[in-house]
DNA sequence: CTTAGCACTCTCTGGGCGAGAGTGCTAATT
DNA sequence: AATTAGCACTCTCGCCCAGAGAGTGCTAAG
């Protein structure tokens, strides 16, 4: 694909794009001529539109209708023409307000991004909490509740909270649970799952099974690809008029609810380009067959060494790139700076 | 609707149904005969089927197609005509023994409720956590984190537990939090909101700092009329074929998505008829316009006193009734036994 | 009360046809 | 050499129409 386009090309090119993602219908050339104020003939749009065909960037539906853009057109597109675009000002500054106005909750977090993202970008979005790449011991509690069912609550050093019932062979009051909470929490503070691991010889029985349970949990956690996933305005993807075909759509909503699907999608995409901040996925690329009609945007955000996590939105590939783009890059940034501070505080 | 259906026009209407339950397609007096080996004539068939009509329980799509049953229709068969369903004893096994590896842990219950009931009704599902009416303090922990930020956690009652971030004017080390966290917990066992706002006049600045974020967690709670909702097989929705018209599919979607809605939703129909288990909401009952094309089964499940919760699943009018049914009570048994469980122990 | 027979109504399908939109090509123009 | 006007061509879309088919409601007979 060395071939050069001239400068009319791409204006031609980015104004079908344009007008497709606003109208859904096929551009012709005379319409082009009259919308977009060009100061040359249809006839010319239309050699310059046969190039663009030859080249693999338009198609035409069938003989003799207009054109539309295919996904390398759109790639181009995305890539080259379309500019920087960025969200109003006043706009950014409402949802900054609105995540400052949450706190310090990160799961509150979590949500509003994936509720800003859907309205924004009008898509479904999706949005996985923070989690560091490896988990190491901070804090752990042990709250009797009844009989010999325990509620045991570990906290990591990244601040992520699991809690888990613990069941155990006979009753033990408060006083001996804080004992050996505090007693543990002297011994794994800052330890690593092997190093927690390590410790069992030197444990009772009672303490052992609760750190048993601890291991499992940070195993567990390890071996988890993403944090807990956060969905939002998966009603959006049915609103448009290509999801007619009912199969699209129900497998972009499958995608979004199947958990080993959304994993292998966010762990292949954004581990592999993470420098570029926003990726922009369209058409499945050739290796999701789920998303054949879908774009999916997603970029990376948190603090490398300590948290990070993944965000995104799901929508047609005719979706409007300039706004979906911009929201997820700002929103990536904004959950990029809260994470920042708060571990920096 | 005081008339009396003979024998034979109950049999006629609960064969249209399931029919078209089977088909989604209009039934016809002679495929009735046919198929279902009456021994009376179509003519016969076609007497009863339109006196069945002027009752108002089948319709015509177009004078002179077969019939298609009207929401009333359904709503007599699922109280009168279906009979009780039950499921399979061994896909009951196989439901008790994934709860009994989930171990006692209530999220995961959640999920994997949700999760059986889309699957088993291929519909749409949805369960709210177990809480209880009356909010009542049982423990508290503080956890330092980095600098002047400390993890609240607040255990209730009722084994619910909650963690908020807390923002102090200063750094405090850990064992001072520990200390003033066990203070409270002397202090604060066993009340209600109440009683624990009651109480700031003895307490210090920390421990007053504390104390009101503790009543406003509880206060949230009281206030919030449902507890976590926990959903799944939101992409079978679009499978049916009633919902080509996407208008539909995504009314019922958004209903789903959107909380204050579902809250509507859960309230008023569960708590108006309480006794008799399983709830049947045909067609949204004139009350809402989201539901027009949909049925919503749902039950109350949990221990009364001491936690309760709701789940159901949402799916075309044309539905499975019996298999949706007794799927919905059978897991709201299911998770009322767990409930009682981990009540008694 | 049930049934056979029959006329009637309505949808659905497919073909045919004209309008319209848009193209690609050619030849003329700048 | 690039642009443009002109034109023939192709394809879809909407429309009408007719025939087939399904299913009904009614009537009169069993």
């Amino acid at each position: 694909m060395m071939t050069n386009l001239t400068e009319r090309q791409k204006l031609i090119l980015a104004l079908v794009i344009r007008d497709y993602i606003d109208t859904a219908q096929p551009v012709g050339s005379k319409r082009l001529v009259e919308h977009y104020g060009l100061n040359v003939s249809s006839a010319t749009v239309r050699n310059d539109m046969l190039a663009l065909s030859e080249m693999g960037y338009l198609r035409q539906p069938y003989t003799s209708a207009g054109r539309v853009p295919t996904e390398e057109g759109y790639r181009f597109f995305v890539r080259q023409l379309m500019g920087n675009t960025d969200l109003p000002a006043n706009t950014k500054r409402t949802i900054i307000h609105q995540f400052y106005q949450a706190g310090h909750d990160v799961e509150r977090w979590m949500r509003l991004a994936a509720s800003v993202l859907a309205h924004q970008a009008q898509a479904a979005s999706l949005v996985t909490a923070p989690r560091s790449e490896q988990f190491i011991y901070k804090h752990l509690e042990l709250i009797n509740t009844y009989g010999r069912q325990v509620l045991m609550i570990l906290v990591m050093q990244n601040g992520e909270v699991n809690q888990q019932m613990l069941a155990l062979a006979e009753p033990v009051t408060q006083e001996q649970l804080s004992q050996v909470a505090e007693r543990l929490n002297k011994l794994c503070f800052g330890l690593d799952v092997r190093s927690v691991a390590a410790l069992k010889a030197q444990l009772d029985a009672l303490e052992s099974d609760v750190i048993k349970l601890v291991v499992d949990i940070m195993q567990r956690l390890s071996s988890m690809p993403t944090g807990e996933i956060y969905r939002d305005g998966l009603s959006n993807v049915i609103a448009e008029p290509e999801f007619g075909e009912v199969e699209a759509a129900r497998n972009a909503l499958r995608l979004l609810e199947e958990r080993p699907l959304l994993d292998d999608l966010l762990s292949r995409t954004v581990l592999s380009d993470e420098s570029s901040g926003v990726q922009v996925l369209i058409g499945g690329e050739g290796m999701w067959e789920e998303l054949k009609d879908c774009t999916v945007v997603l970029a990376r955000y948190g603090e490398p060494g300590y948290a990070t996590g993944t965000l995104g939105i799901l929508g047609p590939i005719r979706m409007p790139y300039g706004r979906s783009i911009s929201t997820v890059r700002f929103m990536a940034g904004l959950l990029s700076d809260l994470i920042a501070e708060m571990h920096s505080e």
